[in-house]
DNA sequence: CTATTATTGATACAAAGTATTGACAAGCGG
DNA sequence: CCGCTTGTCAATACTTTGTATCAATAATAG
């Protein structure tokens, strides 16, 4: 099976899985967030919805982290992203022109972490990892032209 | 030979190299952050150098790190810690329990970075590793007890 | 020693949240 | 169905980590 990009009721069923009320709030937040394709800000979210205060989205958004429906993302310039996780334990390739942010699993990634953990004083309990690139469409003549 | 931490002199030199003017509270940020063994955020250096403005510390680090004699590392909730840079091309490990941060080397960073760009799509330009971990010292029994 | 210009401190502002609070509404207990 | 408890809400204030502006000052060039 594919994991596909969540949809508006798995983002529903994530938070109802955590034990949360479905207001309608959170409704119109996970609408908003299932509607874009793209990465986006916390910001760009709370400014689309005008009823709905900053704190609830931010709010939100945490919870749907915490969830593992939604990944947080670090750009180069160290501001965040968020983008819908399509799959579990990934990480991130982001392109540093149009700031496309894609997922990836490469076993190569593992196997670094295993060789570290053995050379490595103490257990390692997590890791961030972030590769930045000029994706496919801007490296061909598209991007920041 | 072993890359030493730099030095008070070490940083001043690194500022001078970048074309800067060698000023007071440059020099006083300079001994500060090498008197401190541990990472500090910009906030706490400029707590303790009274007469320096806090815009003057962050415009300071800042050149340190574009002088790649400080390190800026992400804590796992997100806030930013430097540390002064022992050798060029690392990645941090970073202690969840005291917040130590050590610098490592392995190839087999640079090994998954060579794997990986042969999978993807478009040229890597950069990326962001960090490993968290319970440091030995913070697993035998120090640590948040 | 003086002119030039980088640098400074103060202050305001920005981005990305978190804390607080009083109002409200969801869901349970009867 | 009613009322109560408690989660959640919007608004607002505050926090952290900076950056922008600007008039005053200090470093270096000559």
């Amino acid at each position: 099976m594919i994991p596909a990009t969540p949809t508006e009721d798995d983002l529903i069923a994530a938070m109802e899985d955590r034990g949360c009320r479905i207001t309608q709030p959170r409704r119109d937040i996970a609408a908003t967030i299932t509607r874009r394709r793209d990465a986006f800000s916390a910001e760009e979210v709370a400014a689309e919805l005008d009823g709905v205060g900053r704190a609830t989205v931010y709010r939100s958004l945490r919870l749907l982290v915490d969830a593992g429906a939604l990944c947080k993302t670090t750009m180069p310039d160290g501001s965040p992203r968020y983008s819908l996780d399509n799959a579990r334990h990934h990480h991130h390739l982001v392109c540093v022109d149009c700031g496309r942010i894609d997922e990836f699993r490469h076993p190569s990634v593992e196997r670094m972490l295993r060789a570290m953990s053995a050379d490595i004083e103490g257990e390692l309990v997590g890791h961030r990892l972030e590769l930045y690139r000029r994706c496919g469409a801007c490296s061909a003549g598209g991007g920041s032209l």
